[in-house]
RNA sequence: GUGCCUGUAGCUCAGCUGGAUAGAGCAACGGACUUCUAAUCCGUAGGCCGGGGGUUCGAAUCCCUUCAGGCACGCCA
């Protein structure tokens, strides 16, 4: 539960506020103000661990020059009760921190104690939040958008509870509706047709033509026969549907589970329905006049919320839109369910929802930003070099079962992880599947299989692996030691930042640049066989980067396999 | 036409809240296995950050404009 380079940042901002203060105390600069001071990390190393541009900010308000400030204010520092070592003032006025050794000895020592729990930190408080994510039609199967849209909402999940929320994750079942109306016509469709022929009746024009509803009512015949031909065609078309619906659900749950994700509820939209919520919210919405009829239908008035136009609720046919229930379903979360937190994960080609949802959400009493929309681009498919269009309509997309079956459940939780919700993606289906070091999970599985297999070695030697209070640290010293030790307390604060973010992509970088650091120290430093206390020093060092791995592979649901 | 996303090395992408000399992986080229896993490492090369303006001590990052690609604009979800 300790986040090092925060504690780290919290002394040198204290360090410059107090010098700040003495420095005004004793008249050397002129009074001044500023929101916060900002202490950022250099990226090239001669520029020490930490610097700010403070000296610089102020330049206008204490007129002086940026590099005169900052002398003064080193001059005014006080370290003791700290790490760091030195300032130095550098460049147009940068002040650079230098921190004693030391720190990263004590980074070590606080992995050893946390262990599996290294890395977890506690922005979260506890806060309820709901991760709403895939929540695909059950009227068909999985696709790669779903893929992308599953792997990066189970991450953000996996990363908010390590971040110290209290998380649950959701699939809101859209079981009502007009899309179960089509999925009931299709259905009866190939029913007929199976029966009586291609030409018996006209497969309808939205219909869905994939090929698992026509496996579906072939299983169907074979089990009851063709008895609902008599049948009353409403009556035949639900008794389909209560066929069929849980079917899929079922595959779409296994599916998700062999993909790494469980739910910790699944939200009928029926529901919401049958409990009445859905009429209440309507009458809500009406009694606080925020509904108007046009054209025989009901309106939102999202534009009284800043959206561009209003939106339909209830049709003229007096059915209510998907969007009613999901302003039903929004109310349900937040007031019903006491979440503090939603957040809702659409794929880019939904980004219209974004604006009403918002609105709709304002529309009911609750604070919009307690409401977050990940928008997710889409993936384009490249096979054999060429984009592998995916069509929906002609069923004959790529599927959850496929992409399974073919790349495995690590490459592509961590494939969709490398890249931010935000760009798009192009997943190279045949890099994807090659074992090799064009893929990169393999990287960082490697380097987990391999530190694995050093400590097997030693300790079949009879070595036991020693606590990091037991052994003279301060061994560690070479280059590749030093940076190795530098990424592993960076962990916390890489947890920090993606969950604020709700960036699980940080992480794929961030443990891809362990292993390679790791491998660079294996390749320039040897253990066994080391003398003593340096090999103790090294072998602490060789287990907590075993443990971050672990725990970053851990966070995305990636293998961390012992041999390979 | 309007709105949203994206434009950074040959390819795929990072670049946090504006910071110091723009990074990584793959591909290319040259090296390293009698020693803890070579699915590895070390090195070389590769750039008008789409173009043009602006804001300021300072811009890949913010603003405006323009070009290119993706997506969405329904009483579908």
């Amino acid at each position: 539960m300790t986040n090092i380079i925060e504690n780290l940042r919290g002394q040198v901002r204290n360090t410059v506020k107090n010098a700040l203060h003495a420095s005004v105390l004793k008249g050397e600069l002129a009074e001044s103000t500023i929101d916060e001071i900002t202490i950022e990390t250099p990226k090239d190393n001669n520029h020490g661990e930490f610097s700010t541009n403070i000296a610089m900010q102020l330049a206008k308000q204490v007129k002086k020059a940026p590099v005169q400030t900052a002398a003064i204010l080193i001059a005014n520092m006080d370290f003791s009760d700290t790490y760091i070592e030195r300032a130095e003032s550098a460049g147009p006025g940068f002040i650079n921190f230098y921190l004693n050794k030391s720190w990263l000895y004590d980074t070590l020592k606080i992995v050893d104690r946390e262990r599996n729990d290294y890395g977890r930190i506690d922005i979260g408080h506890g806060k309820k939040v709901m991760v709403e994510f895939v929540s695909a039609n059950p009227t068909g199967t999985l696709h790669m958008g779903n893929a992308r849209g599953g792997a990066l909402g189970d991450c953000i999940a996996s990363v908010l509870q390590a971040a110290g929320y209290d998380v649950t994750r959701e699939f809101y079942v859209n079981d009502a509706g007009n899309q179960i109306e089509k999925f009931g016509i299709s259905l009866e469709a190939r029913y007929i047709q199976l029966l009586k022929g291609e030409d018996a009746v006209q497969f309808p024009e939205d219909g869905y033509q994939g090929e698992d509803i026509i496996d579906h009512m072939k299983d169907y015949i074979e089990r009851y026969g063709d008895q609902l031909l008599k049948e009353d065609p409403a009556e035949r078309r639900k008794k389909l549907v209560d066929y069929a619906l849980p079917k899929n659900l079922e595959r779409i749950r296994k599916g998700l589970e062999a993909y790494g994700i469980k739910y910790d509820v699944w939200f009928s939209e029926q529901s919401l329905h049958d409990s009445g919520e859905l009429d209440e919210t309507l009458q809500y919405l009406n009694e606080n006049g925020l509904v108007v009829e046009k054209d025989g239908a009901k309106w939102f008035k999202a534009t009284h919320f800043g959206a561009e136009k209003d939106e339909v609720i209830v049709r003229n046919n007096g059915l209510p839109t998907y969007f009613a229930s999901d302003i039903a379903y929004h109310r349900n979360k937040f007031q019903k369910r006491g979440f503090d937190w939603v957040i809702d994960l659409l794929g880019a080609d939904h980004h219209g929802h974004v604006a009403r949802m918002k609105a709709a959400v304002e529309a009911i009493g609750v604070d919009p930003s307690k409401l977050d929309i990940v928008v997710f681009q889409l993936v384009r498919l490249f096979k054999d070099g060429d984009v592998a269009r995916m069509s929906k309509r002609t069923g004959r997309a790529i599927s959850l079962d496929d992409l399974l079956e073919d790349v495995g459940r690590d490459a592509a939780r961590f494939i969709f992880n490398t890249k931010a919700s935000g760009s798009h993606l192009d997943f190279d289906l045949d890099l994807a599947i090659k074992q090799s070091n064009e893929n990169p999970v393999y990287y960082v599985q490697y380097a987990h299989a391999r530190i694995c297999s050093m400590l097997r070695l030693i300790e079949s030697e009879g070595i036991k692996i020693p606590l990091a209070d037991e052994v003279e640290l301060t061994r560690l010293t070479a280059p590749e030691e030093i940076e190795l030790i530098k990424k592993i307390a960076e962990y916390p604060d890489e947890i920090r930042i993606s969950a604020q973010a709700l960036e699980p992509s940080r992480l794929t970088r961030y443990v891809t640049d362990v292993a390679s650091l790791f491998h660079s120290f294996y390749n320039a430093c040897r253990v066994k066989g080391e003398e003593e206390n340096l090999m103790k020093a090294r072998l602490v060092l060789v287990s907590s980067t075993q443990i971050v791995i672990k725990n970053v592979l851990d966070i995305l649901s990636i293998g961390a396999p012992e041999r390979m």
